[in-house]
DNA sequence: TTTAATATTTAGGCTTGTCTAAAAATAAAA
DNA sequence: TTTTATTTTTAGACAAGCCTAAATATTAAA
């Protein structure tokens, strides 16, 4: 079993390890979890120690499998939960991230299993990053905005990447959410403006909006 | 703001409150909290002089107005977690506890608010205990088990006194759940039987199962 | 390559919430 | 009412997780 602190800690070495692929260093975590350096090297050793990451001294670390597998359970808990809050309970999608903070210690295997089950096994959170799975492994989408999308190109609305109120009510206004199937009809580049099909509707959009959405191709 | 430990604490005195009306010992509060004495005298003190509590050396302690507002937010947001589990993630009246003793410490007005709403509003929990209304306010109920009705008196159950599994699988086969309405259509003295109308069934049930289900009189 | 700057670790300390053991107060029994 | 038993409190200690300040490595610059 492990605490909550040390549960964040693996989680934040989970993802820094993205960034830096060949050891997280101390400093790194540090500033990511707001703490000291200090602090944080008596954490790597104690979670070194329970064999979930590797740690040689000034070298900096790295997460062990049973340390990935930790954390991604986290992780995919923090963003099941994300999904609970924004589908079930109307939350916005930048209004979440710090009650899924907490919620993602509660400790109930059957729990997220059910949870999992209520929101139909969601592929992604709602600022469309991928949900690990009940193993662990994780499948990264090659997010990308839609303002790289090209003409006749399509794919589904998985997050946006700032996220002002005013923005998202533009988007709720135009019926544009996570889970919604986008078509890039015509594309103008001399602005990057583009003309989009979403559900029955077309819509003219300006580079700035079509910048700040994510898709996933299909 | 309240720590877990103190959240719980103030938990603990709400509840023994209703028994020991003039004062919960500091080993009640222990053999309730599975802790030793000595824990309890420091942590009271320390409450008392957050001023949730009064305190008087060998005395005993009584929550204070504001302690009670504590402790009735926390039974409130513990009994709505149950409601949520039992009547969206399809968890066993006898389940849900332990997930419910975590989820109760989750920080966030916004969230208790949205997930009353996304329940309707419910007034009980599946053990068949109020929920504090927002204020603080508790209506205890006056709780009677089925055994106690007379005949042509019609409740809402509420709940189960002892929830074993099979019994639970009992109440399933017939219908018989949290919410659901029941009346007393016969009642034989001599062993406490009673013919019941639930749904659209007419059953008979023993004074056994009569004794274990909660009902709420309407 | 030697020096200076930066990063990391160690040492020692603090707070929270717990514990054990001993002291003190209260309650019960003789 | 005095003694005994029980309850409660105090004193001192400990683990977790953090901190500051000082010591030690590493990296960058001269």
């Amino acid at each position: 079993m492990f605490s909550l602190a040390e549960e964040n800690y693996l989680k934040t070495i989970f993802h820094l390890e993205q960034e830096y692929r060949s050891g997280v260093s101390t400093s790194a975590i540090a500033d990511k979890m707001d703490t000291k350096p200090s602090s944080v090297t008596d954490m790597v050793q104690k979670l070194a120690e329970k064999e979930v990451l590797s740690y040689k001294k000034y070298k900096g670390t790295l997460l062990t499998k049973s340390g990935k597998a930790i954390a991604a359970n986290v992780i995919r808990k923090h963003r099941l939960w994300e999904v609970f809050l924004v589908a079930k309970l109307n939350f916005h999608w930048d209004e979440v991230h710090d009650i899924a903070e907490q919620l993602e210690h509660i400790q109930s295997e059957e729990l997220i299993i059910r949870l999992d089950e209520f929101l139909e096994h969601p592929n992604f959170d709602p600022h469309g990053d991928p949900i690990p799975d009940e193993q662990g492994n994780v499948y990264p989408t090659e997010k990308k905005t839609l303002s790289e999308l090209e003409k006749n190109q399509q794919g589904i609305c998985v997050g946006v990447k700032e996220s002002s109120t005013e923005f998202l009510q533009y988007l709720d206004k135009r019926k544009i959410g996570i889970g919604v199937k986008i078509t890039v009809l015509r594309k103008e580049y001399f602005d990057g403006s583009m003309m989009i099909q979403v559900g029955g509707n077309q819509l003219f959009i300006s580079n700035k909006i079509a910048d700040n959405l994510y898709i996933n191709i299909i």
